[in-house]
DNA sequence: TGCGATGATTAGGT
DNA sequence: ACCTAATCATCGCA
């Protein structure tokens, strides 16, 4: 910028009393712009250069319960957050840069005209607040539409929907395996839950919403269930054999195994007896015969 | 590429 | 807080 015009904005911020530079800022303290601003700031692309970012980005992470460290997705977030948030601030110093040349130009216009009419430094004032009005509602869009723009990165990266993956083999056997040998009453306990997370490295709430979609997607459609329930009953079979074969060895009075109330699900007469059912499936097993139907094809039970 | 399977989220209930 | 039920969005296979 050259000097001259340079002096004649510091004369105007003399004459009237407005900050050129950041009048958008510090002049009305409108809430919406104080939202934007804030959530701006709080994502990383406004405020100091480093670090927010990825601040920003490793709380949302977290709060999206991701418990591996996906550092490709995370310095791809990064990238293009950086892009906005460049983008965001070229922008910006091009409005202010327009916004204080525009208002260099008409004092100058005002300048000239002031050797043929008076003019009044409360006109002065006028004229550069309508400018500044109109620069800051130029500007508030631009941060808007950065707002948006971050708000659809973090949707698009950050949504854990977005980034699903299936679990392992094994995570799944372990908890079909756990789900199949308490089909009486597939609740695992929280301590259950944790230790089940533990085996299958996910976390707990994993593990519910594991359980929590197995249960309806079972009582839903029993019969489709019908061949994994036998794989896994026969499975526990054998280590409850095992199991058997040494307890046997030790005592024979033991007490019977707990009653099974059956599966009943929340708020509903759903008595599956499945506990019955299982024991069926197991003698069928060691019989070499098929388990008898137990469900309708609906799910329901015959 | 279509479609079923599957993990996550949400609304509404207790 | 935890559940069910519905739904969303992606995965993975034929």
């Amino acid at each position: 910028m050259k000097p001259a015009l340079f002096s004649v904005l510091c004369e105007i911020k003399e004459k009237t009393g407005l900050s050129i530079r950041g009048a958008q800022e510090e002049d009305p303290p409108d809430p919406q712009l104080m939202r934007l601003d804030n959530m701006l700031l709080a994502e990383g692309v406004a405020g100091p250069e480093k670090g927010g970012g990825s601040a920003a980005a490793a709380a949302a992470a977290a709060a999206a319960g991701s418990p591996t460290d996906n550092s490709i997705e995370h310095s791809d977030y990064r990238a293009k957050l950086s892009q906005i948030r460049q983008i965001y601030h070229t922008e910006l110093e091009k409005y202010e840069q327009a916004c204080n040349e525009f208002t260099t130009h008409v004092m100058n216009l005002l300048r000239e005209q002031s050797r043929t009419r008076p003019i009044s430094p409360k006109e002065i004032e006028r004229m550069v607040s309508i400018i500044h009005r109109k620069f800051s509602s130029i500007q508030m869009q631009l941060k808007q539409s950065t707002c948006e723009a971050v708000m659809i990165l973090r949707s698009r990266f950050l949504d854990a929907r977005r980034k699903r993956r299936n679990f392992s083999k094994q995570a799944t056997e372990i908890l079909n395996e756990y789900f199949y040998s308490h089909l009486s009453n597939p609740y695992p306990s929280e301590e259950a839950k944790e230790e089940l997370a533990k085996k299958c490295s996910i976390t707990v709430s994993q593990v519910s919403n594991w359980f929590g979609n197995k249960r309806i997607r079972y009582k839903k459609n029993i019969g489709k269930f019908q061949e994994e329930a036998n794989l896994y009953a026969a499975k526990t079979a054998v280590t409850a054999a095992h199991a058997a074969a040494a307890a046997v060895q030790n005592s024979q009075t033991n007490s019977p195994t707990t009653p099974n109330s059956g599966f009943q699900m929340k708020d509903e007469e759903f008595q599956l007896d499945s506990a019955e059912n299982k024991n069926t499936l197991l003698t069928n097993m060691f019989t070499g015969g098929y388990p008898a139907p137990c469900y309708q094809s609906d799910g329901r039970i015959q």
